[in-house]
DNA sequence: TTGTAAGCGTTATCAT
DNA sequence: ATGATAACGCTTACAA
């Protein structure tokens, strides 16, 4: 914190004026004159005033400041959330104070803490893959604390929520490996606890069960960890079984669908003729892979953006105002490129 | 903020000792008996008490919180350094606010503005493009506010820089390619206002001369943009000139990189048999394009790491005891994948 | 061992 | 049109 900076005080005693006629004189409050006006304004521009938020939070018990907790911040679709409340916070006077969780719970819970010490106004949380109990954040909410969950959206009542329609985009990524006359189409799936898994693997199975597509449990494959080595790994040894040989697969996420890609190419099939792929999140790299991935696209910055923008609506109104609960879907959109599509 | 959070006062009204005794007791100060410490733990607990950093940080003129101004959030590097920033202020007892300009200058100003205001003890700066005058940071230098400066190194005197070795980076990267026996190498720069263009341009240029290979003005192109689509559209057209028809390119960046690999793939050309090419920063797409892309790996996590921890030793340090001017080059890693390999 | 009071920077309330 | 004062929550001399 920089020392000597200037203070109402001492425009105040430059002037031999009290520091309410300086701090009023400042906001152009009604009642004082001109004059007094331009020799404040005047002298805080000398003195090179700057007004301390910290004294203005203490005293209006406001900080303008939301706090956001994230698992990673090193991730494409989370760092375009957080561009996108970082834009908006930034636009309507707010800062923002970033925690990342590394999908620790426990971490989850401290950063909960210190953002609170440092009166938050609010808070934007896409919780971390361990936590499982949200009373953390519930005991928060009956104190009627503005949250909104993005992303990732809790299993608690009375909660709000900006999501992607992570079902519509599963659905709509299976029913297109459908149309392309895919057959078997296997599903590499998220962790089981985080609701965007279930929802896209509903999805999934929603598509295929509108097309009469018998499901096949060893055909649905979990992803605990994500990364590309282990979906590489997976679809290798499931492609060696005939029984779990399928013609496409649908990966919750693009790095697993690219170690899946690699698998495929591995195994001297070709895609998409072969094998059709498709993916979830539309990563930048997507396009630029061999060949070029399909991918459901998650609007991250606009998921950012609806979520403090309804934040701020909140701490705006009274508790009894506020709507109890919002469920926000944003829609995804499905970029087909080669890798799924052999029909032309 | 939550209204209803208990205070110290609340504590001492229940019970009946001042509020001095509850501050000591709750930081277990000597000479506070053990019974009316348990006493008050207990109590706080009870109440939920929380300390209000708010009003800590204006009674100690500290806040324990840093400013980050950053180009763009969506972006491998600069969140990779974000990471590294943020994991290493938490655990440390710092928060983040963070602050993205979008390579605007007006909103770099500002964000500083607002940053300075909410009392931030230090700042770290990765300035953006459009920032030619450092004058608004060079003013808060002089008043000793703690600044480090990461990535973009700004031309000031006495300044505390981390940086990635980009003249290094681009050497290496250079002379990998001239081992690997291609002759006639083309440079993708980035815009020349920035340090790390002209650092990443040495570098190739000393390989090239240290081989004894002519510098050929029309093989150094500037990608200002330094999208996929800029580079793929320059390339195409440098190519189809056979006095700009180089067998191998060095591009400042793994994004103008693969705009570069799709237009060699384009031409019919093969990679990296009729030309070689490596990229820079080693994004996470660099390993899944086809063929892989060589890379130089900046580290990112250490670089956001290096630069708070520096910066939180310098705000811990009276100002005639810190260091005029650091620079804190790391290393980076050529990284070197099929696009520039011929040579097994 | 505990209490009193001042002060961090600002503004709202009540005077003048 | 301006000033004095108290208060936001906390710490810390100084007193007791």
């Amino acid at each position: 914190m920089k020392l000597g900076q200037a203070t109402i005080k001492d425009i105040a005693r430059e002037l031999n004026v009290s520091s309410s006629t300086v701090s009023r004189a400042l906001k152009d409050y009604p009642g004082i004159s001109d004059e007094t006006k331009r020799k404040v304004k005047e002298m805080a521009e000398k003195l090179n005033y700057r007004p301390n938020a910290v004294a203005l939070s203490l005293r209006k018990s406001k900080s303008f400041t939301v706090g956001v907790i994230i698992p990673e911040v090193v991730h494409f679709f989370f760092s375009t959330v957080i561009s996108g409340i970082e834009d908006f916070a930034y636009k309507n006077g707010y800062n923002v104070i970033l925690c990342q969780t590394n999908e620790k719970l426990e971490r989850e819970k401290s950063s909960l803490e210190t953002l609170l010490s440092n009166q938050i106004d609010g808070l934007l949380v896409s919780y971390s893959k361990e936590t499982t109990d949200f009373s953390h954040f519930s005991k928060l909410m009956e104190q009627d604390f503005p949250i909104v969950f993005f992303d990732r959206r809790p299993y608690l009542e009375n909660t709000i929520n900006v999501t992607v329609n992570d079902f519509n985009g599963a659905y709509n990524a299976t029913k297109h490996l459908i149309l392309q006359g895919y057959k078997k189409i296997l599903h590499l799936a998220g962790p089981p606890n985080l609701a965007i898994s279930v929802k896209r693997k509903e999805g999934y199975l929603s598509a295929l069960q509108e097309a009469g597509i018998p499901v096949l449990e060893e055909l649905i494959v979990t992803c605990p960890e994500g990364d590309e080595w282990e979906s590489f790994e997976l679809i290798k040894k499931l492609f060696q079984n005939p029984l779990t040989r399928a013609d496409a697969i649908f990966a919750h996420h693009d790095i697993v669908a690219s170690g899946a890609m690699m698998a495929v190419k591995s195994l001297g099939l070709r895609i998409p003729d072969d094998v059709g792929i498709v993916g979830f999140s539309n990563w930048q790299f997507s396009s630029m892979i061999d060949p070029p991935l399909s991918s459901v696209l998650q609007p991250g910055f606009q998921v950012g953006e609806r979520a403090i923008e309804i934040l701020l609506e909140i701490i705006d109104k009274k508790p009894e105002d506020r709507a109890l609960s919002t469920n926000i879907e944003l829609d995804t959109e499905l970029i087909i490129r080669k890798s799924s599509q052999r029909i032309p």
